[in-house]
DNA sequence: TTGGCTACTCCGCGTTACAGAGTAGCATCG
DNA sequence: CGATGCTACTCTGTAACGCGGAGTAGCCAA
C-alpha cells in the first residue's frame, strides 16, 4: 500500500502543517482541523491535531488564548511564539535542502564523476 | 531538537531516496550508503540502509543479481523491478501533490475563501 | 433531541529511523 | 603479519509519530 508509505511519509509533515496555518495568523484547533481537512492531503483527525498542538505549546512554539465563542467552550486560539517562528524558519529551510538534496539526487550520473569521461 | 524533527521528517524519504538511486541503474548496499552519504541531508549508516534494502526487496520493488567482486564477498546488485517503477512514479506524484498541498497552505488568506468578493 | 461548534483525552497499533556492535570473507599495501 | 577497505548482512533496543476509534463535556440553535 503507497497509503503505508505516505503515512510515513507525513511524520513531521504535520506538525510543519500545523505551523505553517499558524504563520498566517493565530487559529484555534478545530478550525486548524477543518482547515487541513480542506487539503486532502493533510486531512486529519482531532485525535492527531490536539497532541500536535500540545507539543507544540509545551515546546513553546505555541502560545495560547482564550476567548469565549458565544457557542460552547472557550475557544482557544493559538499563535507562533518568536522561537515557533525561527521554528518554522529552519523548517523551512530544511525542507529547502531537501528539495535540493533529491534534485541532487536524481540528476548524479551513476557515481560520483571522478571517474567519468563523458566529457 | 531540529534534529528530532529531521529524524522524524525522514521517514519515508529513504525508501524513496534508495528508489530515486536506483532509478539511475543498479547498485549494490556498500554503494547506495556511500552515494547517500555523499549528501549531507541523506547521511546514513549500513544500518538503515540494508533493513530498506531488505523491506524494498520483500515487497517485489526491488530486484537482485550477484556478481563476484573481486575484492571481498559477492556484489549484490539491486535494480528495480517494473512495480518498483510504478511505486517509485507514484512517490514522485504523491511528493508533487504535497508540494502544491503546502503551497496552498502557505497563501490560504485565513478560512477558506467561499465568503471572499475579491473578484 | 439532534446536530454543529469547541476542546480535549486515552488506548493501542504499526512503522520507521537509527545507534552501536557484531560476524564474516577477501585483497592489497606496508 | 596486520591494518585497512570493500562487501553484505544481522540483532537489539529506543523513540517518535500518525491515526483510528471512542469517550467526555459544555453550549446553542433549529
Amino acid at each position: 500500500m503507497i497509503d503505508a508509505w505516505i503515512t510515513q511519509h507525513r511524520k513531521g509533515l504535520l506538525e510543519y502543517c500545523v505551523l505553517t496555518v499558524l504563520s498566517r495568523g493565530e487559529s484555534y484547533g478545530y478550525e486548524i482541523v477543518a482547515a487541513l481537512g480542506r487539503i486532502a492531503e493533510f486531512a486529519v483527525s482531532e485525535s492527531t491535531v490536539y497532541p500536535i498542538l500540545a507539543r507544540l505549546r509545551q515546546e513553546k512554539f505555541l502560545k495560547v488564548r482564550d476567548e469565549p465563542s458565544g457557542q460552547g467552550p472557550m475557544r482557544r486560539y493559538f499563535s507562533l511564539t518568536a522561537i515557533g517562528k525561527v521554528r518554522l524558519a529552519e523548517m523551512n529551510h530544511h525542507l529547502k535542502k531537501i528539495e535540493l538534496a533529491i534534485s541532487q539526487l536524481k540528476s548524479t550520473p551513476r557515481k560520483d564523476p571522478d571517474n567519468e569521461h563523458t566529457h
